[in-house]
DNA sequence: ACGGCGTCTTTGCACTCTCTTGACAGATTC
DNA sequence: GAATCTGTCAAGAGAGTGCAAAGACGCCGT
C-alpha cells in the first residue's frame, strides 16, 4: 500500500472536497482537524505529502509546518485564505513546497499535488554528471539522460537510466534489488523486486555485446547486481 | 568585492527602505533617481541586478528597461504602483525577470531578489548572440530574434523563440518542462506545464522537415525535451 | 468603444511508451 | 536432484505525449 497524503484542515466542507478529489486521483488520504493530531499522525504514518491549512484551532500553521519539517521533512503544500504576500513568502521561507489560496479549483490542487510529488521524487543530478568508463568506451551523461557505447547513443528508458546510473556510480559494488528500488524509484514503491530483474535484462540487451553473457552488469547470486568497469580519470 | 545591485527609484523614502533591507541581506546597493543616470551607472558598474521603478521623472521605465537589456542584459526586477495585469505582462515581455507591486513587503522583495539571482546564475547563456548549427543549416540569432533554416527565415513567436533558443543554447542537454518555463517565462508563470508541449509542437511544425518525426527537438519520455545539433565553430 | 488579429493557454481525445506482473524455462547452489 | 534463484517473454494497465480546436487575452486600427 502506498503511503498516504495527510490533510490538515478544520473546515469539514473543504476537507471533504479535497479528500474526494485526491482519492479520485488514486491517493490514500488521511485527515486531521488539529495541529497536534497532525504531527502525531505524520510521525506515525509517514505521509508522502502534507496539505496544511494555516488557520487551525489549536496551534498556528507556522508552528505545525516547522514541526513537520523537523520530524520528517515531508513535502508540504500550504492552504490558506490569506493572500497577502507576506504570508506567502513566510510560508516558502519556512520550507513549504507550494501554496494554494482559497478558494481554489480542486483540479488545480490535484495538479499541484502531483507536481510537488514529482519534484520531490526527482533524483538529483549526481555530483559527476558525466562518468566515463574503459577509456571512453562507455559514457553515462546525466544531463543528457544518455548512455553512449562506443560513441553510439543508447536509448534507455527513465527507469533503466536510473538503475544503470546507480550501478555505474559505484563500480564493483554490489547492489541488492532493494537498494536499486530505493535509489531508482524512491521509497513509495509497492511492487515486487522481480521487476528489477526485468529492467536489468532490458539494460543488458541494450548495452551488452552479448546479453546472454554479460560483462558489464553481473549477477551476484542471492544478493543482487554489480557494474564492472574501470573509471576514467 | 561583489558587484552591486542597482536601484532606480525617485521616491527617497522607498529607496531608503529598500537599501536598508538589501544591505542587511549582504548586498552592495547603488542608487539612482533618474533613468539617464541609471543607464550610465549600469554600463559603468555592471550590476548583478537592477531594481527598476517604472515611474521615473525623466524617461519611461519601459525605455530604461529596454536600454538596460541592450547594454548588458542584466536581470531586472520591476517596481511599480500600477497593478494592472497588462502592465505586468508588458514588463515581462520586455524582459523583466520579476515584478513587485507597491506597496510591498521589504522581506518579500529580498526574497525575490535572491530568487532572481539564483535563477540568473544557472541560466544557460549562449556565449555568442548568433549560434549556427549543422554547417549553417540552422541559425539562431538572439539579436534579431530570428531563426533561419537553410537560409530561410522562420517566423517564431516570442515565446517560441525563447523556448527554442533555450534548448539550442545547450545542445543535447535535456530540459524539463519546468526548466523551460523558468527560463522562458520567469518563475512567476502560473500555468500548466502542458502548454510547453504545445509550444514544442508549434516550433516543430515550423522547423522540422517532418514534424511527426522530429530530428531537431527530441522528446525524452518522462523528462522533457532536448535539442540535437552539432554546433559550428 | 468596437472588432479583428495574433499569440498563448487550456482541454480532451487519441496514441504511444513504459512498467509491472505472472508464467515458465534456465541456472545455481547444496 | 531438489530447491531456490534468475532470465526471459508477452500482455495489460497506466501514465505521458501529440495534436487540434476552442477559449482568453491583449494589441492594434478604426
Amino acid at each position: 500500500m502506498v503511503n498516504p497524503i495527510l490533510m490538515v484542515e478544520d473546515d469539514k466542507k473543504i476537507a471533504r472536497i479535497v479528500k474526494v478529489y485526491l482519492e479520485d486521483a488514486g491517493y490514500n488520504v488521511l485527515h486531521c482537524e488539529k495541529g497536534r493530531d497532525a504531527i502525531e499522525t505524520a510521525s506515525r504514518e509517514r505521509p508522502i505529502l502534507v496539505i496544511l491549512d494555516l488557520m487551525l484551532p489549536d496551534m498556528s500553521g507556522e508552528e505545525v509546518l516547522q514541526e513537520m519539517k523537523d520530524i520528517g521533512d515531508f513535502p508540504v503544500i500550504l492552504l490558506t485564505a490569506k493572500s497577502a504576500p507576506e504570508e506567502r513568502v513566510a510560508g516558502f521561507a519556512l520550507g513549504a513546497d507550494d501554496y494554494i489560496v482559497k478558494p481554489f479549483n480542486p483540479r488545480e490542487m490535484v495538479y499541484r499535488v502531483k507536481a510537488v510529488l514529482r519534484r520531490a521524487q526527482k533524483t538529483e543530478v549526481p555530483d559527476a554528471p558525466v562518468i566515463s568508463f574503459n577509456k571512453g568506451f562507455l559514457i553515462v551523461d546525466a544531463h543528457r539522460y544518455e548512455v553512449k557505447k562506443k560513441g553510439v547513443s543508447v536509448n534507455l528508458t527513465p527507469t533503466e537510466f536510473k538503475v544503470f546510473s546507480t550501478l555505474a556510480a559505484a563500480p564493483q559494488k554490489v547492489f541488492t534489488r532493494e537498494d536499486l528500488i530505493e535509489k531508482a524509484f524512491g521509497y513509495a514503491f509497492e511492487g515486487y523486486d522481480r521487476s528489477i530483474d526485468v529492467h536489468i535484462k532490458n539494460i543488458r540487451q541494450k548495452i551488452e555485446d552479448d546479453p546472454r553473457n554479460p560483462t558489464y552488469i553481473l549477477t551476484v547470486y542471492k544478493v543482487g547486481y554489480k557494474f564492472i568497469g574501470e573509471r576514467d580519470a
